[in-house]
DNA sequence: CGAAACGGAATGAATATTCATTCCGTTTCA
DNA sequence: TGAAACGGAATGAATATTCATTCCGTTTCG
């Protein structure tokens, strides 16, 4: 028997919405997958949406600080700092299962309130720190910071699905060689 | 009054689909939009996974239909099939509305039949081609095509989603530095 | 101590709601 | 005028949500 029934139909939700989307996956379903019976998925959240903006705040909690720990310094070349943000968010995606997938397939989503959307923001801003800082260097080519996020966001969400998907094998070496390819979307040449 | 009803419901179900999903959609919902009766659609198409599948297929052809017109020679340098596919690409997605919005969002659902994913497939295989070659002749990347492929399709399908939803302005001059980034992304260097 | 009473967490069957699909009266068109 | 196309209300299955009941750990009391 668990110990916190709130994080195992959290666990069983994130994995259902990643795999079949939010409007894919029924509370049933949610429950029967969690081991819980329907009506205690009621007890911890108001309801389904309740739920799902529940499971998305603390993703992108997670991810934030993932993205937050062992920053480098404010001073130290752009390359290092793009490459921090890489490796956390490759980490965070290897660590916690379909996150990553469940964010990226849901950030735009009509059900995620205010607040959800306002974190999601702060996420992307600590992407759009540095490649604006990047840019003021004259490190990361002059576009707009939207389009650059986009590139590399892009790129990675759907890098790391595949690797989750195992159409793609994860290797260290590989990881560094599409960090690299990443990098090189957006530098000056 | 329409001509084409079948069309106005595909063109209804486009629109839906791209911005809800397709499990966030109802049929009523296509109905209204199309202008049509409920009952109307189902003379066009058995069920509602008959009409996704239609819709995905017609999508696809589309957009293999457009990558396929003016194809560069085999023979020319990869620098320019790649600008090919690139522009091509944004094209289609300027011109069919939500169109590459509801692929990328859908293809990998669980409802796609056989001939949807086989449609799929042969289109990213017309990106593959290029990326191979290229490859082979060592001007991109020796890494897994597949890793290229997510890489540069990722990066294209979340650009084009943000100047559809004008998150960002789409201008000739940008849009060719952004084909240069994806290009630089994946030549060796 | 041990048994009885208590409280709130958990359950899942029952209910309310939503949705895909059908049905049939009306309209269109040849 | 008759057949085909159409619309949209009706239907029933699926789904979210509720709620009366069960269950279990803790407290009370002899």
């Amino acid at each position: 028997m668990s110990k916190n029934k709130r994080m195992d139909i959290l666990e069983a939700a994130l994995e259902l919405f990643a795999e079949r989307g939010y409007d894919g996956t029924t509370v049933p379903t949610i429950a029967d997958q969690a081991q819980v019976g329907a009506g205690t998925i009621y007890r911890y959240f108001a309801n389904k949406e309740v739920l799902v903006n529940s499971l998305f705040q603390e993703c992108i909690q997670q991810l934030t600080n993932t993205l937050m720990t062992n920053v480098p310094p404010a001073a130290a070349p752009i390359r290092e700092r793009f490459k921090h943000i890489f490796f956390r968010i490759s980490e965070y995606a290897g660590a916690r299962g379909q996150a990553l997938t469940f964010i990226a397939s849901h950030s735009d989503a009509p059900f995620l309130n205010e607040s959800s959307r306002e974190m999601f923001e702060q996420f992307l801003d600590l992407i759009r720190g540095v490649i604006d800082e990047g840019k003021e260097q004259g490190m990361i080519c002059p576009l707009p910071s939207n389009a650059l996020i986009a590139m590399v966001y892009g790129a990675m969400v759907q890098l790391f699905n595949m690797m989750k998907t195992g159409a793609l094998e994860e290797t260290p070496g590989l990881l560094a060689q599409i960090e690299e390819c990443c990098w090189n979307a957006i530098r000056v040449h």
